[in-house]
DNA sequence: CACCATGACTTAAACGTTTAAACGAACTAT
DNA sequence: ATAGTTCGTTTAAACGTTTAAGTCATGGTG
């Protein structure tokens, strides 16, 4: 498309290639005279180094690769676009762009995964929704090829990745409901085999006893994320007899935050009034609902720019200064859960 | 990375680098003997074509560009993660990938397009949101370089695009509305200078007309986008007189929807029965809303496919069998707005 | 004056493919 | 028997860069 070659500039300069290179990468003295001879050329003529060629001579691409598996049509996911945005900005910083692909299963994704490092189509990848024993994880550590991960795995398994404290946010919104008159608060958790869902009860739990309390096995139901089984587990909760119902509830994610107050709505109890709610993600909606939701805001744009700069780091050979990396989140304290309870 | 090269190929299976090519392309005759030589070897050894190099060597990159401004954190973009699923899906089984990057503004975009054509990084572009006389969707046109858009533009430019029918949506939308019974209905727009707006208000227009009403010019607020615009307009809306004041509002978008519906609640007027709200887009949020609200749905992965497959036709030469569609939006009818109304 | 270092540039190889052109052997048709 | 085809394969160029190694003045040093 372009057309114009390093070898039209060197021509047109009366140089040969190897100098025109040398001044526009600054990576070797060249004469002042020529240097500005060269440069006017380039300028003049409109030349733009291809990529690939330079990539195949560096055997890089200077891509990274973000696999996703798409939010089924009755979720929804609030942080794509601002992740995706964090990462591509970061990157495009040193000269990198995202690849995205989105894959409908993990095993999909793995074998993606090993297609891609294979056939060179990028420099390392950008993991996110990991899991326990997360086989991504074990693919990408196995053949030794540069990733970085949103959200932990195993333990015991060394690999870069930035997080968001779950145990820290929901402690600190289960000690707001506390500090607010709550005695009585339920969880809405996720199945025991979401690692994300085990930290995040645990900053509950931890908070209920650091309170002195003693959680009621009844108050924590756990649920599938969709909003169907959140509604039911709400349900569940709020139809307790009054003297164990929960006043307020935590849920793991928005979604099921919306689910428990349509829950409360449709068995007439007030939310913001009788009881208290607080949600996590902080989706743009959480604003714009009836009462405001309370929510755990994830510094979503930070983990993204973590993420670019260190996975740069990486596909460069250099460690990262910091290779795990746990941010909080910060609660956010709207009408759903603002109001003074008493008993 | 991975290493092992079409030479390795070649000499564990004694031929030359040319019939290994033939062979894994089925480009040429070869003979049975040799092909399973080859293929033998090249399983033995791993070997995957390096895409950078046969990249260079074709002149393309197979990659797909694709842009999007990051939605402001007011607000939500309910339609990115099905958009990129579609057209990055579609665009996998021709064996092309999307490279995404965000912008902050039309002009930083239109200066990126220009250094990714001349820098050879991507073979077309996927524009989104285009408006009248769109500078992007200009200089592709200048420069000659294949694109397509989600979205028309100036309609004397010849250029292929995919949209949805917003003036039969709003069209649809209107006539549900007064078929349930309602005469004086409201719409919340956008300024004029939105193309989108402009085709959205235009089936609002038509479908009052149809039926005989004259559309009052306070009945059409022109607003931004934002949450807080849409409430404020509401609300002037609903403190219209009585006999003046719509009984139904269609928004261009849930998000001003959802700021009607809520300067409704703080009026005391009663979404689902005294009052009527249609949005446009049928965000996930819209069904999990109280009361759920109707929207017009977009058939966004027709459209991403669309697009794509357009777009790839489009790199390899072949027009496209049709390079301008129109497709229908879907009216779901939720309790916003199922009620019968009587005046 | 011989020698070496330095500076400014060029030559040519390399990155890993694909593919046009050349080549030789085995057939086929005259 | 000879020329022309066909088949299967190889040779080598090409894609557009970068860069190690080489060349050749020029100037400084002992």
């Amino acid at each position: 498309m372009a057309g114009v070659t390093i070898r039209d500039v060197a021509k047109a300069a009366g140089v040969s290639t190897a100098t025109v290179s040398y001044v526009l990468n600054n990576s070797r003295q060249v004469s002042e005279a020529t240097r500005r001879r060269v440069i006017e050329a380039a300028q003049r003529l409109g030349y733009r180094a291809n990529i690939t060629a330079r990539n195949l001579q560096a055997s890089e691409t200077r891509l990274l690769g973000y696999t996703w598996r798409p939010t089924p049509p009755d979720q929804f996911n609030p942080i794509l676009d601002q992740f995706l945005n964090a990462i591509a900005q970061a990157a495009a910083r040193h000269e990198y762009h995202i690849l995205t692909f989105p894959t409908t299963s993990i095993e999909e994704e793995n074998a993606i995964y090993r297609e891609m490092v294979l056939t060179g189509q990028v420099d390392g990848f950008v993991l996110s929704n990991t899991n326990l024993d997360d086989p991504r994880v074990r693919t990408l550590l196995d053949i030794g090829f540069p990733f970085v991960a949103f959200g932990r795995s195993n333990p015991e398994w060394d690999f870069p990745w930035v997080d968001v404290d779950g145990t820290y946010g929901v402690l600190v919104a289960t000690h707001h409901l506390l500090e607010r008159g709550h005695r009585r608060i339920g969880c809405l958790a996720w199945p025991e085999a979401s690692l994300t869902g085990q930290y995040r009860l645990e900053g509950y739990r931890e908070a209920m006893t650091d309170a002195g309390l003693t959680v009621a096995p009844e108050w924590v139901r756990r649920t599938e994320t969709a909003y169907e089984d959140a509604y039911r587990a709400a349900c569940g909760l709020l139809s307790l007899p009054a003297s164990r119902r929960p006043s307020a509830i935590v849920a793991l994610s928005d979604l099921m935050a919306i689910g428990a107050m349509n829950a409360a709505a449709d068995l007439g109890i007030e939310v913001g009034r009788e009881l208290a709610i607080v949600g996590f993600d902080d989706a743009p909606v959480a604003r714009f609902l009836r009462p405001p939701l309370s929510s755990l805001a994830q510094p979503i744009s930070e983990v993204g720019e973590r993420l670019a700069t260190m996975l740069i780091d990486l596909v460069n050979g250099r460690r990262p200064a910091q290779a795990q990396v746990l941010l909080k989140p910060s609660l956010v304290v709207r009408a759903s859960s603002a109001f003074r309870y008493t008993d």
